[in-house]
DNA sequence: AATTATTCATCGAATAATACGAAGGATTAT
DNA sequence: ATAATCCTTCGTATTATTCGATGAATAATT
């Protein structure tokens, strides 16, 4: 794939002929043309056509034509990054939203690996609603947002969702209550009491609609936008609750619970929402490329 | 941008050092080294820093990998894409699934351009649940889904969405079920009879949750998973019904029925499902360029 | 129907980018 | 210490690109 011949091509594509192409990129005509037909032999396909006396784009050459639209996209993108890049030896500040709605546990994994760059790092951590997250991260005052669902097409943000990762859930229960609790998982589930994540989450709809599936009737006993003020709860005994199964060992200890089951068929999903389409900051790429490099499978779970 | 020194880079980043790039390159360790010297003064920061006798990434030049990585696996599918096109004047055969949650007259206008190509196309239309569709998706039965949803993280699928577009809502009831109603919308709703959307699809909870936010209880006299027939019942005054806002007018004319009165709060979003993350296949490729291009948008409508 | 103004395609000559060999500095292994 | 790697710098040779001139096709104008 020679780049150069897809740069005159895309750019003979979008000013509508080779002529007009000839004077925005300052060169001949006959340099684009030649140029484009080598392209053209190399792919093996026509990409433009003659219509009366333009050029029109044939349909192989609209396929051509979007990939490269993205891929110079791209790359003037990534000379803006980098372009006025932090001098290395500076201190570089990371500023990051988290979503109230994400257990803490989990952004802490998550953000870690930006604290890990050869850089001196200085994070400062946002918790807050996902709206007003949004609103700050528009602003350029967050440079990233992790949250526990994608951008609400209801916030009119222009902005890129990252997934991180997913995790199953797990249900946990005090000693106490689960002794109370006679059936297996997860019928015992029918008539316990329950905490349940804030109804604005992900995951707390995708609970309701798996209890409801199973016919299952839990009394619902407290409702949490803070999944920590909800363990805690859960700790005493006051009902039971769910959290993510790669932290289930970390519960259990932590809280002194019990696990009663785990599913897949409810999860919690991870996003970093950032304003570039790709990372640029530093702390955003490593984040990035641990959560590819299996956050959460290199642990034993799930 | 000069692609070529980014190639370059990019090899190098992935042999994880000069001289083993250049063996598999088929070049010397000085070109590359040269050729990278140039890239790193055009962007004017380091990309490799010395670790001993190797080179190691510096943190720009991780931000420059990412991009660079994702610009060629561009451009090795785009490659891939148009080596073996079908031949001009072919017949194109173009297999698109719905999902059954989609209103069909939005279907229809999303699909619609796919007919417009210069080649003639023959489009075989399959409707049905999506998590059926995503299984046809991924055996390479379909070239295309369109739903009202993104794919489900449960559906364990390597696809990709494209948003099509959005829409907010709009109420409507038969001229006699309107009279009924005696409070100004949306206050009228509450206590009224009432038809929604299968329960599986995202529109129903976002209304539900709007009915809820807002203290209104209309009763709920039907739930339907296909959206046509829903509108039927809606006809003859069996109860409120909601449709996109794009459709407003063709939905009054058709059904003969009135608008109660509309929002934004509640809406309907379209995607396309395909496997690979750009389209590759000219149906699709007309079906993105009419959505990006703003489908509803030219539409006297929201 | 002939003219004019576009447009793209093709051909050798000029130019700029790229690749290589030789030599040198730096780091690790023997 | 000495050899083996590895990356870099320098000057030169090769290659690819670009250009001007020319020809052929198309569509609007006279």
């Amino acid at each position: 794939m020679n780049f150069k011949h897809l740069g005159y091509f895309w750019q003979v594509a979008k000013a509508g002929g080779v002529a007009r192409a000839s004077e925005q990129v300052h060169l001949t005509p006959q340099t684009l043309s030649g140029q484009i037909g080598l392209l053209e032999t190399q792919l093996g396909t026509p990409l433009f056509a003659k219509k009366g006396r333009n050029l029109e784009l044939t349909d192989a050459g609209r396929v051509a034509f979007g990939y490269a639209q993205e891929i110079f996209d791209l790359g003037s993108e990534l000379e803006d990054s980098l372009r006025n890049y932090p001098m290395r030896g500076r201190l570089i500040e990371f500023r990051v939203g988290v979503a109230d709605a994400v257990p803490k546990s989990i952004a802490y994994r998550l953000i870690e690996p930006a604290t890990r760059l050869t850089v001196p790092v200085r994070i400062v951590c946002r918790e807050w609603k996902l709206d007003s997250l949004l609103t700050e991260l528009a602003a350029h005052r967050l440079d990233l947002v992790i949250a526990g669902a994608p951008i609400p097409a209801a916030a009119r943000v222009r902005a890129y969702n990252h997934r991180l990762g997913d995790s199953g859930v797990s249900f946990f229960a005090s000693p106490e209550l689960r002794k109370t609790l006679k059936r297996a998982f997860p019928a015992c589930l029918d008539g316990a009491p329950m905490l349940v994540p804030g109804d604005d989450t992900a995951v707390s709809t995708r609970l309701l609609r798996w209890l409801d599936a199973k016919s299952l009737r839990p009394r619902v006993v407290g409702e949490f936008d803070d999944t920590a003020l909800m363990k805690a709860f859960g700790q005493h005994g006051s009902g039971v609750f769910i959290g993510p199964t790669v932290l289930e060992s970390e519960i259990k200890t932590q809280y002194g619970v019990e696990t009663l089951g785990r599913t897949r068929e409810i999860y919690e999903e991870f996003f970093a929402i950032s304003m570039e389409r790709r990372a640029t900051h530093p702390c955003v790429v490593a984040i990035h490329e641990s959560a590819r490099d299996g956050l959460f499978r290199t642990k034993k779970s799930v």
